[in-house]
DNA sequence: ATCCTATCCTGGCTGC
DNA sequence: TGCAGCCAGGATAGGA
C-alpha cells in the first residue's frame, strides 16, 4: 500500500520547512535524474537559482512553492510537486544523503534542501512566475471560497460519478485517494453517485466531512503507512490511526460494523462501506 | 462533456 | 529460495 501526499502531507512539509529555509540562499545545485526539472536543463535551472534567497514558502493545491528573490526583488519559484513517493526536506551539513535524493540545493548555512522521490513522479521546477506550470484548479477546501452553497451548485453543473470528480484538482484542489474516500464514508455517499443527485443535506455533510478531515490530518501532521511519507524532520504522520475506510479492506467498520469493501471507481482503488454509504 | 487508456517509475507482492 | 511478472497510483495527453 502506498501513500501519495495529499493536502495534509503538503501542508505539513511547507509549515515544518518554512523556519528551514526562509531567508536562506541558494549555492550549489545537484541533480541525479535530470526529468524531476520538467524539461529545464540543470544549468539554466542552476543560473536562475544562484544567489538568490527564499522570501516565502507556501502551498497551492499539492504544490510548494518557494519563491526566490534576489537584491529583495522576485525572482523566480521553485513549484515542487510530491506525486507519490516524493519528499521534501532539510538536512545538516555531513548528513549522509538517503538514497533516490533526485535533487539537492545547499544552502547559505551549509544545510541541504533535498528532493527524495522514489518513483521519479515528482517535479521540482523552476518558472519566472507559477502561472507557467501551475494547471487550472479548482478553490482549496479550507478556504472561504469553499462553502456548501459553492459545493452545491458545483456538484450540480457537472453530472460526473462523486469520486472522480473530487480527485479532479480542476474542481477542487488537494484532494487525493485517501482523503476522498475518508470523506466520502464520514458523508454518506456511495463513491459512485452522480454528483448531479445529492440533496442539500448530503452535500452539507460532504462539505462538512472535507473540512473536518483535512483540518484533523493536518493537525496529525498528515497519514504514514509505510516509508515513504515522512514530514520534514523525519517523522511519521499520525491520521492513518484514524482511517475509517481507507486500506481497511476485509475489516469491520467502525460505525455500522460491516465489512469494509474494496472496488474500482473511475480507475482508482476505492474503500467504502455499503452499510454507510448510498447512491 | 465525460470517460477510458496509456504513460511515467520502482519496489513490493504473488505465484510458481 | 529465486525470480519473473504484475500492480499501484497523481497527473496528463490523446482518443472514443
Amino acid at each position: 500500500m502506498q501513500l501519495m501526499p495529499e493536502l495534509p502531507e503538503v501542508e505539513t512539509t511547507v509549515r515544518l520547512l518554512r523556519p528551514m529555509v526562509l531567508g536562506r540562499g541558494m549555492g550549489e545545485l545537484r541533480v541525479a535524474w535530470a526529468r524531476i526539472l520538467g524539461g529545464q536543463s540543470i544549468a539554466e535551472f542552476q543560473k536562475h537559482i544562484r544567489g538568490t534567497r527564499v522570501l516565502s514558502i507556501d502551498r497551492r493545491a499539492k504544490y510548494i512553492l518557494l519563491r526566490l528573490g534576489r537584491q529583495g526583488l522576485p525572482a523566480g519559484v521553485i513549484v515542487v510537486h510530491l506525486r507519490m513517493t516524493g519528499r521534501l526536506y532539510v538536512d545538516p551539513p555531513g548528513a549522509d544523503p538517503e538514497s533516490h535524493v533526485q535533487v539537492e540545493i545547499e544552502l547559505d548555512n551549509g544545510h541541504h534542501l533535498r528532493f527524495l522521490d522514489v518513483r521519479k513522479f515528482g517535479r521540482f521546477q523552476f518558472a519566472h512566475d507559477e502561472s507557467e506550470i501551475l494547471p487550472a484548479l479548482g478553490p482549496e477546501p479550507l478556504s472561504d471560497d469553499f462553502q456548501p452553497h459553492w459545493l452545491m451548485r458545483s456538484l450540480q453543473r457537472h453530472r460526473r460519478q462523486i469520486k472522480p470528480l473530487l480527485l479532479d484538482q480542476s474542481f477542487l484542489a488537494g484532494l487525493g485517494n485517501i482523503y476522498v474516500d475518508e470523506a466520502l464514508h464520514r458523508a454518506g455517499i456511495h463513491p459512485q453517485a452522480n454528483s448531479a443527485r445529492l440533496d442539500a443535506e448530503r452535500v452539507r455533510a460532504l462539505h462538512g466531512a472535507i473540512r473536518r478531515i483535512l483540518t484533523v490530518a493536518i493537525r496529525r501532521e498528515g497519514s504514514s503507512f509505510d516509508r515513504f511519507y515522512r514530514t520534514p524532520e523525519g517523522k511519521p504522520g499520525g491520521y492513518q490511526a484514524q482511517f475509517q475506510v481507507y486500506g481497511r479492506e476485509g475489516q469491520p467498520c467502525r460505525r455500522c460494523g460491516g465489512t469494509v469493501r474494496r472496488t474500482v471507481v473511475g480507475q482508482r482503488g476505492t474503500h467504502w462501506c455499503r452499510g454507510c454509504q448510498h447512491r
